[in-house]
DNA sequence: ATGTCTGCAAAAGCTTTGCAAGTAC
DNA sequence: GTACTTGCAAAGCTTTTGCAGACAT
């Protein structure tokens, strides 16, 4: 991704632009893996040699404040982080901490059709995320990515 | 719930009876708020003065690979528990850590439905899960439990 | 110039582990 | 009696916090 377009979303939510930011966006916007904090250091060691995971912390932090990304649910105790796009759903591997988006837009309408007519006693839904369990039986696709 | 149900089903999964476990598998299974190793240590608190942090880590951990109870998924970094039970789904408050059960078998069947028509390229469905986030607007019922 | 962000280190959770003593079978 | 479990304390991880110096605006 561009230098300027990562630019334009931190100016665009009021956050000084400096080159860390501009590196956890980046692997935050581009890895498809949903990273924990420590996922995304590792990763931009390769580009930018040292960032202390306590200013990465920070950042996501900050990030998430504004809307630019969610904390992914798990059943772990570590903290996945994902950029905010267009409604989808997750695929969790069983057999590794590997999750992925999953679109869907017949999923989507269908589960907004059924929530209209079937209201839930005393709660306002607000969202909705499936949780979809399993195994990936193409692991190249992903290895080679 | 009677202890002699409790006793039951530690015997049949083959786990040793101890006033311990007795009384962890109480609160997980008759509270409703999914609660962390924290939440189970005060509760029993009331009943059972002292019983180690650790320890109840090492029962949850024995209940979890027997397959009495699951990991809730959450975007905090602390672990919840879930009695194992039937299927069903969770609803998550936005403004409070409360996550509550919710059973739907209209729901299950239409998922199952659909993804029985509709394949996910390259996964293989174990099963699903949906999370309801939203806001609860009859406090009352939960409070005076 | 000002307010914000980074880097570092310390502290604060939560969870796991090791081991001796105790308990269930 | 044997094997498993508990209790306790230490260690391990992840995440948060505080503060001085650096940087963006």
């Amino acid at each position: 991704m561009p230098d300027n377009k990562l630019i334009e979303i931190l100016a665009r939510n009021d956050l000084r632009i400096t080159p860390q930011r501009i590196a956890v966006l980046e692997v935050i916007l581009n890895l498809e893996f949903h990273p924990s904090a420590e996922d995304i250091v590792n990763y931009i060691k390769l580009s930018f040699p040292h960032v202390p995971i306590g200013t990465v912390y920070k950042i996501l932090d900050a990030f998430e404040k504004k809307g630019i990304i969610n904390r992914v649910k798990t059943d772990s105790d570590t903290v996945r982080y994902d950029a905010v796009k267009e409604k989808h759903h997750h695929l969790y591997a069983h057999d590794s901490d590997r999750i992925e988006d999953y679109f869907d837009d017949d999923l989507n309408k269908l589960l907004t059709t059924y929530f209209k007519k079937k209201k839930i006693p005393n709660f306002e839904i607000k969202e909705f995320k499936l949780q979809i369990m399993g195994k990936f039986t193409n692991k190249q696709a992903w290895e080679t990515k």
